[in-house]
DNA sequence: GTCTATATCATGATAGAC
DNA sequence: GTCTATCATGATATAGAC
C-alpha cells in the first residue's frame, strides 16, 4: 500500500523550512533529506517549487483558520478573543526572536523575488484582519473595526520585527501589555 | 559632476538590488551588469559576497548618520525631530510599498540565512534607536526615552510590512498620524 | 511510489592576458 | 583596472528502472 503521509510530510517539513530558513534558500534536497525521501520521489509529488510553496501556503491558511476558529471557542468576549492574539507574541517567543513572523517574512519575500503568489501570501493577513475586525464588531467599534484590526495587526508585525532583531524578551513582553492597554482603552472608548 | 569611481558605483548599485531584490537572490552578475562592468572586475574589487555586504552595510550606516544630522540641523525641538523620522514613511512611501523597510527586511533575510552580519545590520537599527533616545531625553522623557524610542521603530516596523502587504496608502497616512498623535500625547504627559 | 542517474543552468569564484 | 575564459558547485528539473 502506498504512503498517503509522504505528501503531507513533505508539506509540514517545508512549512517549517520555508519558515527558518527562506524559501528562496531552502532547496528541494534540504526538504527530501529532512523528510528521509530522495529528489526524485520529491518531483513525483511536486513538480516545481511553485507547487510546493503553494502547498505550503494552503497549509498555513488551514491551519491558522484552525487556530482562529479554536480562539472563539475558548472566549466569548472580544477583548479575550483579541488578547489571544496579541499574546501569539509571547506564544511564539522564541521562533519569533528567531525567524521572525512567518507571515509578515513571507510576503516580504516574495515582494522581493517579484512572486506571482504574493496575493496568496497576503490572504493569510487577510483570515487575521477579518477574524479581528468581527471582533471589534462585536465589540461595537462599527465601522472603525477594519482600521482598528489593521492597527493591531500593525502592532504585532511591529514587535515581531524588532523582536528579530533585538532579540529582546522585556522588549516583547512590554509591547504586549501596551498592546493589550490600548485594546482596552479603545474598547472602552467604544461602549 | 565628477564620475564616481567604479567601487563606489558597485557599492551603490549593490545597495539598491539587496533592496529591491533581496541580498540572496542578488547575482554578481547583477551588480555588475547594472554597473556595467565585467564580474572579472567585480571580483576585482570585492572578493567575496560578504565583502561587498560588509561596505553596502558601511555605506547604509554613514548615508542613515548624515540623514539623522540632517534632520538635527532641521529642527531643534525633539518633537519636530521624531515626527521627521515618522515621516520617513510618507517620502519613501512608494520604495515601502514595493520593498518594505530597507533595514528590516534586511535584517529579517539575514536572520533566516544565519548570516553573521546580523550584528552589523542590526546596528542601523540601533543608529536609529539612540538617535530617538536622545530626542526623547531632550524632550524630558528621561529613564523611559529607550522604551519610548522602541516603540516607535517598532511602529514603523510595523506600517512598513503592512505597507508591504496591502500597498494601502491610505493605510500608512491614517498609521503615520496616529504616531504623531502617540507622540503629541506621550511628550506632553512627561513635561 | 520510490529510487538512481543525469540534463541543464546559474552561481560564486579564480587565472591570466592586456 | 579591466577584460575573457574557465572552473567548481549546487540548484531545479527530467527520464526511466524497479
Amino acid at each position: 500500500m502506498v504512503r498517503p503521509k509522504t505528501r503531507d510530510e513533505i508539506v509540514q517539513v517545508a512549512d517549517r523550512l520555508f519558515y527558518e530558513q527562506g524559501f528562496d534558500s531552502t532547496a528541494f534536497a534540504d526538504i527530501a533529506g529532512a523528510v528521509g525521501i530522495s529528489r526524485g520521489n520529491f518531483y513525483h509529488h511536486f513538480k516545481t517549487k511553485d507547487d510546493i510553496l503553494a502547498a505550503v501556503i494552503a497549509f498555513r491558511l488551514a491551519r491558522t483558520a484552525a487556530m482562529l476558529d479554536g480562539w472563539e471557542r475558548n472566549a466569548e468576549a472580544p477583548r479575550e478573543r483579541i488578547r489571544q492574539f496579541i499574546e501569539i507574541l509571547i506564544a511564539n517567543e522564541a521562533k519569533i526572536m528567531q525567524f521572525g513572523c512567518p507571515v509578515g517574512t513571507l510576503c516580504s519575500e516574495l515582494a522581493k523575488l517579484d512572486h506571482p503568489f504574493q496575493p496568496q501570501a497576503r490572504e493569510i493577513f487577510d483570515l487575521f484582519r477579518h477574524w479581528l475586525t468581527r471582533q471589534f464588531v462585536a465589540a461595537g467599534c462599527g465601522e472603525a473595526a477594519d482600521r482598528l484590526a489593521l492597527h493591531i495587526l500593525m502592532r504585532s508585525q511591529g514587535v515581531a520585527s524588532l523582536a528579530l532583531a533585538y532579540r529582546d524578551e522585556a522588549f516583547v513582553r512590554r509591547e504586549v501589555e501596551a498592546a493589550i492597554d490600548w485594546l482596552d482603552q479603545t474598547l472602552a472608548a467604544a461602549v
